[in-house]
DNA sequence: AGAACAGTTCCATTAAATGGAACTTTGTTT
DNA sequence: AAACAAAGTTCCATTTAATGGAACTGTTCT
């Protein structure tokens, strides 16, 4: 989140050459409260909020209460914010139709039946992948746990994967704007490891995650990709290493890429060629 | 925009006394053009959009461009327009931090073990209900299909019995507001006959939808309220009429009162009392 | 009770949204 | 392939609504 956040800008600007400052007006600053709201561990009282985005009092006041009338925030009787049920309501339709989602489903759906582990969908944008689908395999966990999570492209299989579908400028502005952090021993450290790991994945079609994001876990993923939608995705297998070996992800790189490919096969079927 | 005292007077609007108009300004239309877009069967085009807002074309125009920017819509290579995939990683994040929804779960799945059926968890907005969670017997359809979804309080087990629990006064405006479409021959028609039936769920506790909203499924339900946080909700086991008699879900009925109860009772505990 | 803090309201100022028209691109027709 | 129509985009003078400082009210702590 934090790589998302962007501060509020003043009105007073004086030059405005900063790409990384969207320009969205009231609609930006209104974003901006959502996603100080959204990024706080404890639903943050009005202080809180002002302390985090540098707005005059009285400005925050009103943009609050707009938001709360929206349904985009939930004011809570001890003055303290949380994210509106109208979000989830969105969120839900959005999710529904999905026609990317739509198609990918029954080829996922497959793809978990046939490994028995949890089988991953998950879209790019900017420098994180957005996860669209899960399935799981036993049902232990809770089930959308996942979806609409967001996650850094750069240690995660799907991310890699999205990843080298990119024409090599945009890959490399996008590597550039990443903050690499160091989730576990594994995670890359650097634009240069990156790109070195991107080149093989070009090579072998599938992306691999060694406990990269999470200790213990590792997956196999492969690249989705049309470019006549711009749309970078990716598939993949997920399991505890304790349990699946390094050779058995191997064992189903042939199977993700395939997968992967029909569901691409069936993305230009359903929705026409274009372009 | 009604008992749930928030709406903080905007500005000072000469006398326009349209309670259904909310003047929120520039975010009120920013929303508006996304209801546009969520309503939509297809992704509506540019065109598609300016006929339903009344909004001249420069500014719709930009508008969506500042919507795109901002995640909240995705703008398609033909020009088409979808909801975007910030809503979904909002909505994730809204779901997972809600206390109210994190301290039912555990209760919820265990009504759900208990019956065998599908149980779900629904809090009431204006005059609908949210679907918060849901908990399936059999996987055999996706799981969180329902969450997120609004359905009119009328005709809901849910909605029913979180509407019990308001007062005279609030449940009279609200039920006033409500349009009552008739889904299937059960539906309640009339302020009139959801007014008596309010009444009979206040003296047994408990509230049935007799294949009201969907033919085939019915409920019960029980509500679930905490007046020191506006909270209006309810629970409800839900299943086919075919293989669910309308006596097993009266036996049922204790059984979903008295976890709704400890619910309620969790609710205080774990938040702590409060005015 | 008084002080310090948190939240709310007000309103002149000014930045930002508006909307009409001109312009460019895309697609359809002959 | 040219001409036309329709759809989408940009521009900028005007209007509207967001701003933010300050004053006010309510709440909490000592």
């Amino acid at each position: 989140m934090s790589s998302t956040a962007k501060t509020i800008a003043r009105r007073t600007s004086p030059d405005k050459a900063d790409p990384s400052v969207r320009d969205t007006g009231t609609l930006g600053k209104a974003m901006a409260v959502l996603e100080i709201v959204a990024s706080s561990e404890q639903p943050p009282r009005f202080t809180d909020i002002l302390g985090q985005s540098n707005q005059p009092r009285g400005t925050l006041h009103r943009q609050l209460s707009n938001l709360v009338e929206e349904g985009l925030l939930i004011a809570r009787p001890d003055q303290s914010y949380e994210l509106g049920l109208k979000l989830l309501t969105f969120a839900s339709r959005s999710w529904a139709g999905s026609e990317f989602r739509t198609i990918a489903e029954p080829h996922l759906k497959d793809l978990q039946s046939e490994t028995g582990e949890t089988v991953h969908l998950a879209v790019l944008r900017d420098v994180q992948v957005i996860y669209l689908d899960k399935f799981e395999g036993s049902q232990g966990l809770r089930l959308h746990s996942q979806i609409g999570n967001a996650s850094p492209a750069y240690c995660t299989g799907v991310g890699k994967a999205a990843l080298s579908q990119l024409d090599a400028k945009s890959l490399s502005e996008r590597i550039t704007a990443m903050k690499f952090q160091q989730f576990t021993e594994h995670t890359l450290r650097s634009a240069k490891a990156l790109h070195a790991e991107i080149a093989d994945i070009r090579k072998d079609g599938v992306a691999y995650d060694r406990e990269e994001h999470e200790p213990g876990i590792h997956c196999v993923a492969a690249p989705i990709h049309s470019a006549s939608r711009a749309l970078y995705a990716g598939i993949s297998i997920t399991g505890p290493s304790f349990r699946i070996s390094r050779a058995q992800l191997e064992n189903w790189a042939d199977l993700v890429r395939e997968t992967a490919d029909v569901i691409m096969k069936d993305l230009e079927t359903r929705l026409g060629p274009r372009a």
